[in-house]
DNA sequence: AATCCAACGATTTTT
DNA sequence: TCGTTGGATT
């Protein structure tokens, strides 16, 4: 119920919402999800509404939570906050999941087995972690990959499940059945190491929280209102986390779109949207469906799009902008081609008085940038791909982190297997294997082992004392962190590991980089109080350096392009065999297919005045040419909000190949089954197959050819397990 | 310890 | 096709 009167006297921070908007942000108390189609301006209701809940005084910054998915949205909300109530954002619980939950979990660290100063692994050691495990269990990790393992524990952290909760799931069955076994020692062993991963973050905190009444009362008692951003992108985990927090206050507040979650493959559960009134009982539902960003075509093009959706809570979006451009869908030979046409109409644009920062192209996946920057480095057009490899992701940046991480949590036995022998310092391969079986047989960190093992003769003297330099090492730059200012810290471990020395002495042209990337390392300590809280800022904030401001086209994933505008967007590669992208649609049916039109719809609804799909009857993947036909998702574009710009004689002048697209479905950018099927005929049983072939299959993705019987093949795929499939619909991988 | 070659695999990605 | 990776070789 809208307690505010609709008329005159609206405080100004309200007067400008719509009514919806209105509902949102003063409908406080009681559960209450906010359906935020895009473009809708669902950051300004999350933001109006935290600003209302204080002015109204029914809260004061510190009992109110407002969890985000990514740092960049809590920074853009904690300032946009600021700038309305000042100061006050401060004492707010505002960050991502994972940093709020950190922040939780170090203050009970205790009640979860694990110390304050715990370190949060990355995925890099938590897959290294998982390979020291399969080793020692003797599993293959050519049959058992250490990232399959990775991922299924992942997923089971996303659904909330500890190993002994994971009971009989399916993906148990991975690594010859021992996945459970493997996720308990996987925790026993982030246990010893004093460090968690981000799924511990939300699943230490659910355990705490169910077992220890008195640590959930406390923050029963703090957080008086919960307000969630991008609700669809919660997993199970997050869920749950949100639930035990709210069922006191019931004063939760979700906002999202349903038709803009595309993250299910890394556990986003779009159920929790799309369940929300049934959790939630007595929760209200608005619906902002006044788009404020795109042209009334677009708008209707992307909406006729998403339609083909079932599992959707539906929304009619619409605008007060009639008119404007209608899609232009562009057909064209090849990638090169495509290319071409996208840069030559940028330049036009350009020409035009458009500005290139206003103009992106979102592709599927990431090799697709690769000819569109060719083609833009031929014809200079100045352009920047958005979401390479991070800061702290390189090397040397790594490496230098490793150094801080075992001085400030000596256990972090990853850290210092990391660094222990870099630069090189005598401690081999045979020495660091002496150092885990003494810290495995006395269950110490291997720093402690390091620190036995040079008082003994078990090392010979070179090894010995290389060792024992390390210890020392270690022992001194502990002794400093009290005393030094931690960046010179910093640089003088850097300085005295020969750390520095390493890459200066380096001839490889990278060198130079990288000395600056550890000059820049060292400043950005400054901005933080000490290197504690400098690691964590490292372990949950790895976000990118902000772009800079320069005028350039972008070129990014559609991925990465959720929550972004443009004035001009270029949609390449719908095609079949790319977009849907098969991998989505074997692993997860028609779920993965509509989570692929999402996608699409997320693309489409970047635009602000015009946006182009561009397909190609040609695409070399892999290496290989293949041909292809259009996009399923092209023929559901509503015809009447379609500009076909055909070329004469590639599938005709008409639009006709629109409603081509359905019937082709399968076959698309591969050798055509019928053709193959012909073949199987004339020449009975195929000869080219035979067990223990990796093959490919349409519907079911990659396998191994288990049997042959005479036609019918058994075939072990990757995602959907033994199945019996006709040998003629299969093809060498 | 460095370097070379063969095999493999190849969406999307934040924390 | 091409980049990464791991084993083998020197």
């Amino acid at each position: 119920m809208n307690t505010m009167p609709e008329s005159a006297a609206l405080p100004a921070y309200l007067a400008n919402l719509n009514p919806p908007q209105l509902d949102a942000v003063t409908s406080t108390e009681g559960p209450l999800l906010v359906l935020a189609g895009a473009g809708t301006g669902k950051t300004r209701v999350l933001i109006t509404r935290v600003c209302h809940l204080m002015v109204t005084r029914k809260a004061f910054a510190g009992q109110i939570l407002a969890v985000t998915f990514t740092n960049k949205a809590a920074a853009e909300m904690r300032s946009r906050i600021a700038a309305i109530v000042g100061d006050s954002v401060e004492a707010m619980w505002l960050g991502t999941f994972h940093a709020l939950a950190a922040r939780i979990l170090r203050r009970h660290a205790e009640h979860a087995g694990l110390k304050p100063n715990f370190t949060i692994l990355d995925q890099d050691d938590q897959i290294r972690l998982i390979k020291q495990l399969l080793a020692a269990e003797n599993i293959d990790d050519k049959k058992w990959p250490a990232r399959v393992v990775h991922h299924v524990i992942e997923r089971w952290k996303d659904r909330g499940l500890t190993p002994d909760k994971v009971g009989t799931d399916p993906s148990g069955e991975i690594a010859g059945g021992r996945a459970v076994e493997l996720y308990a020692m996987y925790q026993e062993r982030l246990k010893t190491l004093n460090a968690c991963d981000f799924g511990d973050l939300l699943l230490h905190n659910l355990t705490i929280f169910q077992t220890r009444p008195d640590v959930l009362a406390e923050y029963h008692k703090r957080f008086r209102y919960m307000l969630v951003d991008e609700y669809q992108d919660t997993n199970v985990a997050q869920y749950m986390w949100l639930r035990i927090l709210a069922q006191q206050s019931r004063n939760l507040c979700c906002v999202g779109d349903d038709d803009q979650s595309i993250y299910g493959w890394r556990g986003a559960e779009v159920g929790n949207i799309l369940r929300f009134e049934k959790d939630f009982p007595g929760a209200k539902i608005v619906r902002l469906e006044q788009n404020y960003r795109s042209s009334e075509h677009i708008l209707a093009a992307a909406s006729g799009l998403i339609a083909h959706n079932r599992a959707r809570l539906g929304k009619t979006l619409w605008t007060a902008e009639a008119g404007g451009e209608r899609v232009t869908v562009r057909p064209v030979w090849d990638g090169e081609q495509e290319a071409n046409f996208v840069a030559d109409e940028i330049e036009n644009l350009q020409r035009a008085g458009e500005k290139l920062g206003d103009i992106a192209i979102l592709v599927r996946a990431g090799f697709q940038t690769r000819e569109f920057e060719e083609r833009f480095i031929t014809l200079g057009i100045p352009y920047r791909v958005i979401g390479g490899p991070r800061f702290y992701e390189r090397e040397e940046i790594r490496d230098a982190i490793a150094y801080f991480r075992v001085i400030v949590q000596p256990d972090d036995d990853l850290a210092f297997e990391r660094i222990v022998n870099k630069p090189r310092r005598g401690i081999g391969d045979a020495t660091v294997q002496l150092l885990q079986r003494l810290a495995r047989a006395r269950g110490m960190p291997l720093l402690a082992a390091a620190e036995t093992i040079v008082t003994t003769d078990e090392l010979k003297p070179a090894a010995r004392n290389a060792v024992r330099r390390v210890v020392e090492d270690f022992a001194r730059w502990r002794g400093q962190v009290e005393r030094a200012h931690h960046a010179e810290l910093a640089a003088t471990v850097l300085d005295e590991s020969g750390y520095t020395r390493m890459w200066q002495m380096d001839k490889s042209p990278e060198k130079d980089g990288k000395l600056e990337n550890l000059k820049e390392l060292v400043a950005a300590l400054e901005e933080y109080d000490d290197l504690p809280a400098f690691l964590e800022h490292v372990s949950l904030v790895m976000e990118n350096a902000e772009a800079a401001p320069a005028d350039m086209t972008s070129l990014m994933t559609l991925h990465a392009a959720k929550g972004l505008e443009f004035g001009t967007v270029f949609l390449p590669g719908w095609e079949e065999g790319l977009f849907p992208h098969p991998r989505a649609l074997d692993d997860k049916g028609e779920d993965g297919l509509e989570e692929e039109r999402r996608l699409a719809h997320v693309g489409l609804t970047r635009a602000r005045r015009r946006a182009y799909v561009t397909f190609a009857a040609n695409r070399r993947i892999h290496g290989m040419w293949q041909s292809s036909v259009p996009s399923r998702f092209v023929a559901e574009l509503p015809p009447d909000r379609v500009d076909v710009k055909s070329e004469p004689g590639l599938w005709g002048d008409g639009p006709q190949f629109a409603h081509e697209p359905a019937r082709s479905f399968g076959y698309g950018n591969r050798r055509s089954p019928l053709i193959e099927g012909r073949a199987t005929e004339i020449g009975g049983r195929r000869s080219d197959l035979s067990p223990g072939m990796r093959v490919f299959h349409q519907k079911f993705g990659y396998g191994r050819v288990v049997a042959t019987e005479s036609g019918k093949l058994e075939v072990e795929f990757e995602h959907s397990g033994l199945k019996h499939v006709m040998e003629s619909f299969v093809e060498k991988a």
